[in-house]
DNA sequence: CCTCGATGTTGAAACGTTTTAACACCTGAG
DNA sequence: CTCAGGTGTTAAAACGTTTCAACATCGAGG
């Protein structure tokens, strides 16, 4: 069960000093040819395994990254995961994800954790904006999706303002005036950010700021959208908005069940825009108008920055993507 | 930037030995208040953060399980993930994710990675069935929702020929005499199995295999479902399908939306059957009828099993779940 | 006053690697 | 025959913890 075969064990099997399966292990090249097959012989027979808790210990370095994701079931996140971990591979580095499943409490542990692990470096979309978790310990942090407003790190982020603005002027040149942004918790910067673009396409439109109702939701999941769905419909239809803007798609598609499961039509009765423009966006019962973001590649080159961290002149850097809007026949012109 | 204060300059600071700052890290009970408190301090004061590498050199131990993922994509796994995380949590375990991304490659240096961490065990959904890459390397090993075919590791699984011919039983039983299955590749056990339900309930209702149309896909991603469309609308119209079997709520999903592109309907010109159902089925273009499998439950247990591993009379074992079928439109009685 | 047990603290030995400088050996040039 | 230089191997010193046995100190019981 615990072998517990050390680099030791391999070097007397082998007839070897420990420093020549070391070298073995690390410089094959400096070792001569004979004696490399008796050593990986040895280490075949013996089942060695070398342990990297030692290895670190000694070298210093750790040949991990980790993400600390905020909603691993979130297919946004995970999109951007997989261009986080191409850039790590082709560093060398493997990737460790964690979800911090946007629990304050859980990211702290994980924070911690991977701070003792002396990880090559944290990637992380926060649970808070201003987490004093966050603080420097020596281990290089690159923040994503979320921009650093000290300059005490990198970041990479896309430009919510404008994905909201995109958005609901979207809304409003299809002839809503009567809005409901869908989204929450307001502690979230990007839900404040897209809310605040919201208010400005009302604004540029001439548009009074109570045109946009605010639902606030107490996360970013498709149960909230049901929610939201229900508290919407209950409004009396005189008063009731004739589109929805969402923080994000999972909320958006939880309001579309909602509204199909009440008897409502997407999008006659409501029309709807989502945010990040997941893959089953596009799949949906009506296909979700969306607010495209570049995934892979904020995942991409956060991994880039976090990684040029160690350069010796290095300063940080705040990358900002421009989001994209997607129309699809959840935002069809409504007919008269 | 690299402060490497270690635990020998908080004993200095706080005037005191080595031994008695592990103390206050590890058994605060132990030692006096006083002292501890200045311990404290000098912990804070120095920004210490413990080296978790020689810790676990030192005790043997790590803290924390890793879940090798098939498809960090697919919220099948990303579920399964959920349970396993719960688990570990109330063992006081954290959880890494690691995303082999279906390939073979990777899959093993995770592996690699994680055993030579020494990780406190390993969760996967390996790649091939009887990939030799799980040989026993001194790290308990869990499989999830595969079944161990020989005695030597536990696994957790649900029974997938079942689900194969709840699937199809249904089918037939809505009139579909010819069926095709979409999904693949055949070196996925559970592909295999499915199928092979499949063809069971065709022998039940007394159908001939060959009413059975196998479409292999080289993944089980959204993007074949879509390619297989193609495939199953290039066929005459005599002998396509009138009803599909997909490998998981993925593929059927890029199925659904190859359909709705070329212009035929679901479920009248085909009806289509998932497997998994995540949670976007019910919320696609037409809700999916698919195979449920109690997938935090899933995790859960595997993360128990795999924490039972180190009890001293442990006997692997091998759990089975049932699946479920849940009807949805996607295969509505078709009009005659 | 002595002894005993309880309570806190500590010195030093691990844990399993990597690395450095030194060493032995050999070959070919002078 | 000697020596310079190359090649291959090694002994021993880290790395930063945890733990164990031993050591003070102190109050109470005899």
């Amino acid at each position: 069960m615990k072998p517990s075969v050390g680099i030791r064990d391999v070097a007397q099997h082998a007839g070897v000093s420990n420093a020549t399966v070391s070298n073995v292990l690390n410089r094959p090249d400096v070792v001569a040819p004979a004696t490399r097959q008796r050593v990986l012989a040895a280490i075949e027979q013996l089942g060695f395994v070398r342990n990297e808790s030692a290895r670190q210990l000694r070298a210093g370095r750790s040949r991990v990254l980790a993400y600390v994701v905020l909603d691993a079931a979130n297919p946004f996140f995970t999109d951007v995961a997989r261009g986080v971990e191409d850039a790590a591979r082709e560093a060398g580095l493997a990737l460790f994800l964690c979800n911090s499943a946007s629990d304050g409490g859980r990211e702290r542990e994980y924070l911690e954790l991977l701070h003792e692990q002396r990880v090559e470096g944290i990637l992380i979309t926060p649970v808070d904006t201003e987490s004093a978790q966050l603080a420097e310990r020596g281990t290089p942090i690159v923040l994503v999706d979320r921009e650093a407003t000290d300059g005490t790190r990198c970041s990479v982020a896309v430009d919510d303002v404008l994905g909201g603005e995109l958005a609901v002027t979207h809304l409003i040149e299809n002839g809503h005036t009567r809005i409901a942004m869908v989204g929450g918790p307001l502690s979230i910067q990007q839900v404040r950010d897209r809310r605040e673009g919201a208010l400005r396409a009302l604004r540029n439109a001439g548009l009074p700021d109570d045109a946009l109702t605010f639902l606030e939701t107490k996360s970013l999941q498709v149960s909230e959208g049901r929610g939201a769905g229900e508290r919407l419909v209950g409004l009396p239809a005189s008063r009731r908005p004739t589109a929805a803007f969402c923080g994000n798609d999972l909320v958006a598609l939880g309001l579309l069940q909602s509204m199909t499961q009440q008897g409502l039509r997407v999008p006659d009765d409501l029309a709807v825009v989502g945010y990040d423009d997941i893959d089953f966006a596009a799949a949906a019962a009506v296909p979700l108008t969306s607010v495209r973001q570049p995934r892979e590649q904020l995942g991409r080159t956060a991994a880039q920055l976090l990684l040029a961290e160690n350069e010796p002149d290095h300063e940080h850097r705040h990358v900002k993507f421009q989001p994209e809007l997607v129309v699809r026949a959840s935002t069809a012109i409504r007919r008269r």
